[in-house]
DNA sequence: TTATATCTGCTAAAATATTAGCATCTTATC
DNA sequence: GATAAGATGCTAATATTTTAGCAGATATAA
């Protein structure tokens, strides 16, 4: 489980593939609409084509355009992702990786209640070894 | 707060900033340890004086060598990197980030217990408006 | 069926990142 | 104080990334 972002993609490369992640599945005009400092179309196509050349992403006929999507799935790429997070920022700690997403003044009750039972179930989920 | 890795950095510079961020601060030497696919100890520096070029790092002499480390601090440039993965895979949701976090099966049942008083000192410390 | 707008395939130039080498300075040790 | 080990300052070459343009294909609509 290999965290894409660590691997050896460019910059630009990097912002196609949190674009695409963060969408779906995208055509090339609409990676070209999210991506900040837009350049021209025939680069976003160059792009895309060597994300695909390397394996991250994948393309199907939609009419005359391509889609494109990523080869790894959401949730494992966004699980590894973290994972590098937690590692580089929170010492390895999901406790102290949790209590920086709490912080954040924005968490309604409503939601905290939510995150209890989210742990209680897991508490259940997961049993003593 | 903006987050350093969706900032225009090359993929060396976001190398080294992760690596200095998980270690606190660290010489020339230190950086070059701990870099995968090592390049020379000229290059090294090189990095690390472009990245306090561009305000990222700042450098103090500990003896005869430089020790670098992060001008933005860690839990800043934590929770702005945490912002940006909960928005990329999460679609925003904190509750699924948790679930994301807590679904690691090497959880342990206290970790788990220390993350509910965790979310139920949330609740009152963040009193409702 | 034909026109047209929009897309892809391919190629190449420009900008940037990555790398290393040499000269010089500084600290610690003898 | 002299010397050696190890650090930095500066410069330049190489590799990669980033960019764009033109020719040809394809779907849609009239």
């Amino acid at each position: 489980m290999e965290d894409y972002r660590t691997v050896k993609l460019s910059r630009r490369e990097r912002q196609i593939m949190d674009i695409i992640y963060q969408h779906g599945q995208m055509s090339v005009a609409d990676v070209l609409e999210n991506l900040p400092d837009a350049p021209s179309y025939s680069t976003v196509r160059a792009l895309l084509r060597i994300l695909e050349e390397k394996g991250h992403l994948t393309h199907q006929k939609d009419g005359p355009r391509y889609i494109y999507r990523p080869t790894q799935p959401r949730h494992q790429a966004g699980q590894s992702a973290l994972k590098q997070i937690v590692q580089t920022f929170f010492d390895k700690s999901i406790e102290k990786t949790v209590a920086a997403l709490v912080s954040d003044a924005e968490v309604s009750d409503e939601e905290l209640d939510r995150l209890s039972q989210l742990i209680e179930q897991a508490k259940k989920g997961d049993p003593p070894s």
